[in-house]
Parts: structure tokens; C-alpha cells; sequence
DNA sequence: TAAGATATGTTATATTATAACATTCTCAAA
DNA sequence: TTTGAGAATGTTATAATATAACATATCTTA
């Protein structure tokens, strides 16, 4: 474990945690895992995987598209979502769906249904993987025949600094 | 039991299943539950009532609106998302967010966090309400320290009917 | 190097949702 | 029964999110 603690699946990331860490690993993990599957992860989609992961809070495609644009002339709507897209696919990131905003993943590489805790204070969101949640799933799917494709978990609520905050 | 099963909560309405039963018993229950809180379910917000029941798969927003138009001229977005506002603030009906669509719900009044099987073959959405599952969330947020607020729970794959007709 | 595949640029448009203000309707108090 | 306040709806405009379609550039590999 890390001395300055990252962002780890299953937890909120503390608030003064290293997120120049974050960054760095995950940038890491991705290059890893496009070069094991010989897929481009080029400059474009490398910066835009950066601006996913420059916090815990799920960001816009258009505000993604806004901070791009400031470097990158000509970036419009289809940039970012093929970049996105991109993403996407090799599970490097997810989309949030009541948010519609996407963040990076904490586990790439690894099967997993993203399972989120997403605050709605500070937008920050914790991404959990529990096998509790998902055998429920998986069994109450079973026992009525339905053939699972996707699950879309998202919990809103508040992180417990938030918490603090309000009382 | 009624002889000609409607929809019930936690199970795929049959292909063959009288559906205008499922439409008199919602709004019979949007009526009661209207009167019993002194919201006025009037003409307009009855009629996109009965528009989201149409079926069992959840319905956007501008197909509503379109359905509508025909009936009444001057509909506009507004006039439908007002209309979709009120029905969700009394739980008659819920947003499913990986679709921006709304369906009726079957449980209105019972306090439950929708959760749904939606079919991705002919749309169908099954709205369940797993104990298990709400207990793995309820508890694995609560070891986080992390307060609810809201829960997103949609599941999408292949409805019995649908994997049969594939295979 | 040339050809094909992949990625990005560019323009236009589709889809979903809300803001802001005007008008009409409802219901109860005067 | 009036009338006035609040609620609901009408109306116009625009914001926010996402994709289609085609042009150009870049990469890969034969
Ligand atoms: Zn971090
Ligand atoms: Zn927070
Ligand atoms: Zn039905
Ligand atoms: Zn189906």
C-alpha cells in the first residue's frame, strides 16, 4: 500500500490523497492494457482520459470538450465522444447514467459491473464492486429467466466528509 | 388473483396478459393516491399517465410529447415534463436513466427505490424490488459511511420471451 | 512507396431538457 | 357572487447532450 493512500476501488479517496497518483497509475494501468491488446491509445485519447480522471467527480462530455478546446483547436462535439467512446469500450472508463458524465475506472482490465457511491454534494464517486449486490442480482435475474446484458448500479447520496460538513 | 394476470411487481408481464386491466388498476391507484394527498391528478397529467402505461417498456419524453400534440395543439416540451414532474414527485411513475425514458411504476405509495430488468429485445422493463439486493446496498454503504439518498438500479438483457424467439 | 485501415477534423443536425414569462383555471375567503 | 391568490397550463426561446455524414490526415504493413 502506498504511503500517500490513492484511490482505491471501494472507497471514498480521502480528501488530501495524492491524486497525482491517481493519474499516474491509471494512466499506467491504460497503457498497459492497450498495449496487451494493441489498441491506439493515442494522444487525443490519452488527454482525454487525463481530463476524465483530473478528479473523483464524473465529468460532462461537454465539459470535457470546453478544457480540450482550450488546448486543441478544432475540437468539437465528436472529439470527445469518440474518445470517449474509445474508453469506454476497453472499460477505462464509465459512464455514469443519471449523470450523465463519465469517470474513470478504478479496476480496468478486470470483468466488473461498475457499482457506484456518488455524492451529491461534492460529486465525488467511489466506485465498489460487491459481490453481495451482484450475486442478488444474479440470482433474482435467474430465477425470472432474464438473460443479464448490463447492470447500471448508481447510489446517490452523501460521502461521509459531506456528511461532517452539513451538521 | 385476477383470472387474467396483469402486471405485478417483480415479474415480466405475459406477452398475452390483459393490459387494459394493468391501465384501469394504475390509474385507480393514481386516482386514491392523488385524493389521498390533495394533488389534483387533472385531465393533462392523467392523459400522460395513461400515455406512459401505453406499454411495459419505459417511453421518452418527445414520443409523449408526440402522442399528445395529436390530441391537444399548443403541447410543448414543457407541457410533458411538467406533466412527468408531478407523476414522479408522487411516485406513479419512474425515469429510467440509462434510457431517458419514464414507466409506470406498480408499487406506487409503497415506499421502494425502483430497481429493473429492462429488455433490450422488445424493451419491456420488469420493476422488482429485491430485499437482498437493497440490503447489500443499505449495508455496504453503511460500512463506507456513505448516506443515501437515491438508488439507480437497471439491468438490462433479455426477457424469457425474447431469448426464446432468438435461440 | 502505395494501399488499406484507423483516427481525426468539420459541419450539420438530432435528441433531451429547462428557463422565463403570459394566460387560464380552481377554489376558497370575503 | 365576486374576487383574488395560488396552481396549472400555454408559449417562445434556448440550453445541454449526443450522433450522422463526409472530408482529411495518419498509421501500418506489405
Ligand atoms: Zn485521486
Ligand atoms: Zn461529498
Ligand atoms: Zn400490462
Ligand atoms: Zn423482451
Amino acid at each position: 500500500m502506498n504511503k500517500t493512500m490513492t484511490a482505491t476501488k471501494g472507497a471514498f479517496p480521502g480528501v488530501r490523497h495524492d491524486h497525482g497518483d491517481c493519474v499516474a497509475g491509471a494512466l499506467r494501468a491504460a497503457e498497459e492494457l492497450c498495449a496487451q491488446r494493441g489498441a491506439r491509445l493515442t494522444k487525443l485519447r490519452r488527454r482525454v482520459f487525463e481530463l476524465v480522471w483530473s478528479s473523483h467527480a464524473p465529468v460532462g462530455a461537454y465539459d470535457l470538450l470546453r478544457r480540450l478546446a482550450r488546448e486543441r483547436d478544432g475540437a468539437a462535439p465528436p472529439t470527445v465522444y469518440r474518445a470517449l467512446d474509445f474508453l469506454r469500450g476497453h472499460g477505462l472508463i464509465h459512464r455514469i447514467e443519471s449523470l450523465n458524465a463519465f469517470v474513470g475506472c478504478c479496476a480496468p482490465g478486470l470483468a466488473h459491473a461498475g457499482q457506484f457511491l456518488i455524492c451529491s454534494a461534492c460529486g465525488t464517486a467511489a466506485e465498489i464492486d460487491d459481490p453481495r449486490l451482484d450475486a442478488a442480482i444474479e440470482k433474482r435475474a435467474k430465477a425470472l429467466g432474464f438473460a443479464i446484458q448490463r447492470k447500471t448500479i448508481e447510489v446517490e447520496g452523501l460521502c461521509p466528509p459531506c456528511q461532517a460538513r452539513r451538521s
